[in-house]
DNA sequence: GGTCTAACGGAATGATCTATTCCGTTAGAC
DNA sequence: GTCTAACGGAATAGATCATTCCGTTAGACC
């Protein structure tokens, strides 16, 4: 680690410490399981409970600010790939990125767990948009299969983060080897099928952010 | 409906009905969400609740049944395919037919919230012997890309199963639609990337049946 | 050394949710 | 006109959690 903020000693080390524990807790253990209760976060981060309720007034708001960390690092994968000139590899770079940091169990699947704010809801606009800008590059540059439209990006998120099994490490093995497989399929090629019926809408994928009970 | 029961008359009668409408109401509702409680399913089955308890000693009962119906079609599913001269359209009408009746929510997701019972698991390797049996016999007339193994169909079951937008109409079409992508990419052809990490195990796989929490 | 207090740990509290049981009804069987 | 299998659904008995409360404690400051 790096000591770039040991400018504070002692206690106040301490609660910084812990305010990455935490979050970092959080994060792994609410990709691993959205409907972990609290209690399990304090495990994980090696501190009390009231640790966290010291800084987050409640669960919601805990999920909240880690659904925009993720939104965050979503956008900056997106804008990094977008540096990359080719634009077959620039929109591979992204969706390898994206699954990679498992940034979409950060996003999508905390989304309706939590009442959104509307600074979220912008911040995923601006998300999306960004997304839309590498794929329309490579359409135009036609290196995509016919009848592919940018949230089709979406559903092969979703489809590769229901990949889990064993740790962290062969849970992401896994992952490339069908990200692999789907990359394939995206190309422009031969003997390609038509799709068989339209893509998802903004409005089905937007209704994830519609509060659920579970 | 066909009448093919109606020796029975009355009171007798509506059990039987019973007992299909209470069979369906639990596939649909544990499909939905494999967590779901006892009274969703009797709600939707339009019965009380101890006309479940009536048929099934306890909740893990029921899901045992669903799960070993699932098998069920699952391997009838299976054998039609195989009776399919041509090994590619065998293999994809069998991975076809898995998706849309929706068998792999019934099997390995509903595996781990019960404890399994040794004929299920006999019954469940049956069928992946059928599976595999259909595999390679494609892989043996050269229709798969290079490096692919049987495990690998359940991982795209996997994937397939997590689409879930809309009603269950809706959520078919989506499925049909990333089907033909996946589809497209397992068939033998040129630029096709090397795998990049061994398929799961049947250890690995096998692990659903370990009963979890959640 | 002696206080003071921010930051904690973690038990206690108050809701909520559910599997399962219990008991009074009722509609056909006879 | 009885009798009873099959019900409906309220009541019971436990879990599971989010959140609060209160007693500690280890540095900060004198």
């Amino acid at each position: 680690m790096s000591d770039n903020e040991v400018r504070l000693p002692g206690r106040q080390a301490e609660a910084l410490r812990n305010d990455t524990a935490i979050l970092d807790a959080a994060r792994q253990v609410f990709i691993r399981e959205p409907a972990a209760p609290m209690s399990a976060v304090a495990a994980v981060a090696g501190v009390g409970i009231s640790a966290l309720y010291k800084r987050y007034a409640s669960k919601e708001e805990l999920l909240r600010t880690l659904c925009g960390e993720g939104l965050e690092r979503f956008s900056a994968i997106a804008r990094a790939a977008a540096e990359i000139g080719d634009p077959w590899e620039a929109l591979a770079q992204f969706v390898t990125g994206i699954v990679e940091s498992d940034v979409h169990s950060l996003t999508v699947k905390l989304a309706g767990t939590f009442t959104p704010t509307p600074e979220l809801h912008e911040h995923a606009s601006a998300s999306t948009a960004l997304a839309e800008k590498l794929f329309d590059r490579a359409s135009k540059a036609g290196v995509l299969r016919d009848g592919l439209v940018p949230n089709d990006l979406a559903m092969i998120f979703e489809q590769l983060a229901s990949i889990r099994l064993g740790d962290s490490e062969r849970t992401l093995q896994l992952r490339r080897r069908y990200l692999r497989i789907q990359l394939d399929a995206l190309r422009a090629g031969p003997d390609r099928a038509d799709l068989p019926a339209p893509a998802a809408t903004d409005d089905e994928l937007g209704q994830r952010w519609q509060p659920r009970r579970t």
